[in-house]
DNA sequence: ATTGGTTCCTGCTGGC
DNA sequence: TGCCAGCAGGAACCAA
């Protein structure tokens, strides 16, 4: 499931694939994915150079020649799986919606068996107006982001900390993976208050979300059902979970304590499942 | 205003 | 072994 690290790591495939080239063909094979997409996707960004590509949450943004940008979110399952000149190229399959090609003979695939993502087209100077931009929360790999920025956040609500975390408007990146993740590393409880979390809390869930978050982007990210990089590889970050996903087993530190049973927890917050260590995290 | 529940979609899993 | 109900998850939307 692609949160901030695994669009990351395809941004990072991307970027060499694309930066430079021109857009010489977009084969638009369904007609929307979450949304419809632009009906001029396609002569909108044909023969325009990508200038480059950066990242916002967990939106990839291809910025185009004539300050335009492609705004890209990969939903549960999207991938964007490139093939270079002289690549094999695999038939096409039924969930390559949109196939960008490139002068110099780049193939990029927008794959998505859910279905659950988007494109958008915007000009430079309404990026940051964009619906799917305007409400997000700081990005927690910015040099601005720390303990008390992320305290003075959650002071304001009124849910959990997890709930909170997963929240975009809040930080922007996390999903549920990292969620759980991180406030495992910060030894917090998923169901604590987020306003409780202030001071040294602040700071232990403040750096462990990007230590985490870090990791994770060293690893190539997550690859568990659905997410590959772009050059079709996986992502290795799903072995140093410490509790994501392993329900009844014993969490790192309460294996090195040798605790006699499984201490990983999984609870249900607001419809999602959380995991957490029940010995450690308070 | 904020929050929690529901919904979209498809593929995989687990229980019978 | 095979089938199918149920689950997974990001975020928009809606209702309270």
């Amino acid at each position: 499931m692609p949160e901030l690290p695994e669009v990351e790591t395809t941004l990072r495939g991307l970027i060499p694939a694309l930066v430079g080239d021109t857009v010489s063909n977009v084969d638009i094979r369904t007609s929307g994915l979450r949304f419809p997409f632009p009906h001029d996707l396609s002569s909108k960004i044909k023969n325009r150079r990508v200038t480059s590509i950066n990242r916002r949450a967990k939106y990839l943004l291809i910025s185009l020649e004539g300050d335009l940008v492609l705004l890209s979110h990969l939903g549960m399952s999207g991938r964007m799986r490139v093939f270079t000149k002289g690549d094999k190229i695999p038939p096409i399959d039924k969930h390559d919606h949109v196939i960008f090609r490139t002068l110099r003979g780049t193939e990029v695939r927008f794959n998505d068996s859910r279905r659950f993502g988007a494109l958008d087209l915007v000009s430079v100077k309404k990026l940051e107006t964009h619906a799917f931009i305007c409400n997000l929360g700081p990005e927690p790999l910015s040099e601005s982001f720390n303990g008390a920025m992320l305290a003075a956040r959650l002071f304001e609500k009124k849910t959990n900390i997890k709930t909170a975390l997963l929240d975009q408007r809040t930080i922007a990146g996390l999903g549920n993976i990292y969620a759980c993740e991180a406030l495992y590393h910060a030894n917090l409880s998923p169901r604590r208050g987020a306003y409780t979390i202030q001071g040294k809390r602040a700071e232990r869930l403040a750096s462990s979300i990007q230590r985490v978050l870090r990791a994770a982007i060293k690893a190539g990210g997550a690859s568990l059902r659905d997410f590959r990089q772009s050059d079709g590889g996986l992502g290795y970050f799903q072995h140093q979970f410490a509790v994501y996903g392993r329900e009844n087993e014993l969490c790192p530190r309460c294996n090195v304590a040798n605790h006699p049973q499984g201490c990983i927890k999984r609870i249900v917050q607001n419809g999602r499942s959380t995991f957490h260590c029940s010995q450690w995290q308070r």
